[in-house]
DNA sequence: ATGACTCGACTATCGAGA
């Protein structure tokens, strides 16, 4: 089984790279973020066409997640939120959608934008993190043999060679950015296609030439319990998906199971 | 070339992205 996840910027704009994304590696299953859309907007007769189902979670033109499988698959346990997910402003966004395929339990997350050290969405990040990671420790706890994958877009770049050029950034790279990122490893969740795939970004700005001068970010992840990083065979992050006509600024990252 | 932002709200500009 495969799994994806990909920042799409709205699926509706990128509606025909996504349908070739799928048809050309034929993933079973791919999380989506960044959708801008409601759930009667999204394009479900294109992914139906090609062979996949969609469950998608969106409130208006921010934000939103999605999971295109195969038609053959069964879509367990939905979820619009985990347990406690913070909200803004009285506002649960959509930004979390889980639900179990074949056994694996996955989370399509698009975590908030801090946008400066000292906004009022940093410590809503920070927050969104750890109630995360509170949240999958109590289940591995329970049963530490669950098959989890938490994959998306966590606005956080973890190593200093995750970004470009480190003293350009303020928020992505913070002490308390990393650190709440770092409790998911202290949960026993691993970044194995860190291992697998080092050295390539997933996210370039469009602005001032980012791509082709390889001014990047990697920022978008899948981590896995043990149970299920002992069945990751290979990785990979789509580069190529950079390239071409109306891309998103976000690659996708695939895993591959046994 | 991988090339100088893009998207979706709305109709002219703007919030948001990171």
């Amino acid at each position: 089984m495969q799994i994806a996840t990909w920042n799409v910027n709205s699926v509706r704009a990128r509606q025909e790279r996504v349908t070739a994304f799928l048809q050309r590696t034929n993933v079973d299953v791919l999380a989506m973020q960044e959708i801008k859309c409601k759930p009667e907007q999204f394009p479900v007769e294109a992914f139906e066409a090609i062979g996949y189902k969609i469950i998608s979670h969106g409130l208006n033109q921010w934000n939103g997640v999605a999971f295109a499988y195969k038609q053959d698959l069964e879509a367990e346990d939905i979820e619009t939120s985990f347990d406690q997910q913070p909200e803004f402003k009285d506002v649960q966004e959509a930004r979390a959608l889980g639900a179990t395929f074949n056994g694996v339990r996955v989370w399509s997350l698009y975590v908030p934008n801090g946008r400066g050290l000292d906004d009022p969405h940093m410590q809503y990040k920070l927050e969104f993190l750890d109630r995360l990671a509170a949240t999958t420790a109590e289940q591995l706890e329970m049963d530490p043999e669950l098959e989890i994958a938490l994959v998306g877009d966590f606005n956080v770049a973890p190593l200093d060679s995750d970004v470009y050029d480190l003293s350009l950034f303020e928020t992505h790279v913070s002490e308390p950015e990393r650190d709440a990122f770092s409790a998911f490893e202290q949960i026993g969740l691993t970044d194995k296609v860190r291992e697998l795939v080092p050295d390539i970004y997933t996210y370039w700005d469009y602005k001032d030439l980012c791509f082709p001068k390889n001014n990047g970010m990697r920022i978008d992840f899948m981590l896995t319990s043990d149970a299920l990083t002992e069945r990751i065979e290979s990785a990979s992050i789509e580069r190529d998906e950079r390239k071409g006509e109306l891309p998103s600024d976000h690659v996708p990252v695939v895993i591959s199971l046994s």
